[in-house]
DNA sequence: CTAGAGAAGTTGTATTACAACAGTCAATAG
DNA sequence: CTATTGACTGTTGTAATACAACTTCTCTAG
């Protein structure tokens, strides 16, 4: 709730309006025009795949901004592979892009990956334990700091479908508050503290055969594949805020990634 | 091999000549900058996580840009989970810039992702064949379209790794080209080809229990898991060039993402 | 009818200017 | 002396204009 009232834009002196649907937090108008055109143009279907985007100058006239941050915006939605951008040609919507829109490179909670499917949390834990030398090195802490674990298992349609542990040190929220506001999802609380700035995390996927105990949790048998998902989350400036580590039934659910090719090496 | 002697810079009049290790291909200088930056400054450890770039104004000058062409390739470079902007503070290289760097959203190709480990292909078998109906729909042909296919198994320090099959159109590249050109990987073959303009793919993880057939071309016991990469490469204007199936032991990879924090919906 | 030149439309880059934000430090009020 | 305020500096964010470079289409000359 602070730094609501920064009034970012408010531009020299032209008094052009925004148009419709342009709302305007702390962000950046950059950050605004993306998104705006994310929603409005591409998400939504307006610019189905394989079409045409319209042109940096009509996007300008559009959300009565400058071609600088018309551009900004729409190389960023480049970078994450919505749009191909050329020059003298224009910005084409690439195919696919509700692969990437629901895919692994986004980070949200279960709940919102779940989408339309029922979500319910059971054999909830929820204790305050000193970290040990190894999981104060992973959350780059010291050993004896404390930190709240969250345990539980989640069901999709009421089949279980995951075992998740996450840790959240003491000094990035309140335990008290986390208690209290957790509804099925520790990333969602983390995500609702504006002030915590969640930005990114670093996730390691590997498949395992489930154990003997995780095989009883989830209710399979012993040795089936089941996807170690195991994620640090960070702030903006990179200040580790959780670590999540979910044991995750493939069945439930899908993995999609876009892998972008990268700058050839000298 | 067209497009090589666009020349696309030449400024104005200011001879400033480009500092040393500023090549110039026929890509925009904004991503050329974006590659310096990220090879001279970040990859290289320059500036270490957690430490400020240099600012705008410094890289305009270091470069012989524009501040337009430098801000977009920082932009570039956040969108890509590398650093952290903010606006009267400046940039700041962000941790684990290695995890993205060697991670998953990185379109390579498995001998690329093996680095060092020594890389074999064994039981190599590679045929023309007409596709039926799914193959067609999955790399939007028509039935009976000609394609290469690529069979084989990746053995990493000597030991069978994956087994992986591609195929690629005839209207991509002609199998006697492939066949002549192929080292072992597919990909690399595509990545070498400048007119083809490889760009990014969208890829499926899956783990699976390896069946019986594939545990044997493995070597390993029917049911272990083993994860499936089912992945489409596409063009810059999204043509799909090359659809790839690998099964893969996960011991001998590691699958590392990052996941950024997407804008929130309405 | 074809090949080539040319025009129009679009993105890429440069320049200049100012606004907005973060941090520092000195001046001031208590 | 302490704490708050205020100005100042350095940085990124946005705007306006201009032109270069690329793509596509049209028109013309042959």
């Amino acid at each position: 709730m602070p730094k609501g009232t920064s009034v970012n834009g408010g531009p020299t002196g032209s008094g052009d309006l925004p148009p419709p649907s342009f709302r305007r937090t702390g962000r950046s108008l950059t950050d605004e025009v993306r998104d705006a055109l994310l929603q409005e143009l591409i998400l939504s279907g307006a610019v189905p795949p394989g079409e045409r985007m319209p042109t940096e100058a009509a996007l300008c006239e559009r959300y009565g901004v400058s071609r600088i941050t018309v551009r900004a915006a729409l190389r960023s939605l480049q970078e994450a592979g919505y749009i191909s951008i050329r020059q003298g040609q224009g910005s084409t919507v690439l195919p696919r892009a509700e692969a990437i829109a629901s895919g692994l490179d986004q980070l949200c909670s279960f709940e919102t990956f779940a989408g339309a499917r029922v979500v319910e949390t059971v054999d909830l834990e929820m204790e305050t334990v000193a970290l040990d030398v190894d999981e104060a090195r992973r959350l780059d802490r010291q050993p004896g700091d404390r930190a709240l674990v969250t345990r539980r298992t989640k069901l999709y349609g009421g089949v279980r479908a995951g075992w998740i542990i996450d840790y959240v040190p003491e000094d990035v929220l309140a335990p008290s508050i986390l208690r209290e506001e957790f509804r099925g999802s520790v990333l969602d609380v983390l995500l609702a503290h504006d002030d915590l700035d969640v930005a990114y995390s670093d996730c390691d996927l590997q498949p395992l055969p489930a154990s003997p105990a995780l095989a009883k949790r989830l209710g399979v048998a012993p040795g089936v594949p089941v996807l170690l998902m195991d994620e640090l989350t960070r702030a903006s400036d990179g200040t580790i805020l959780n670590w999540s580590k979910a044991w995750l039934l493939p069945e439930h659910f899908r993995f999609f990634i876009r892998r972008r090719r990268q700058a050839e090496r000298a």
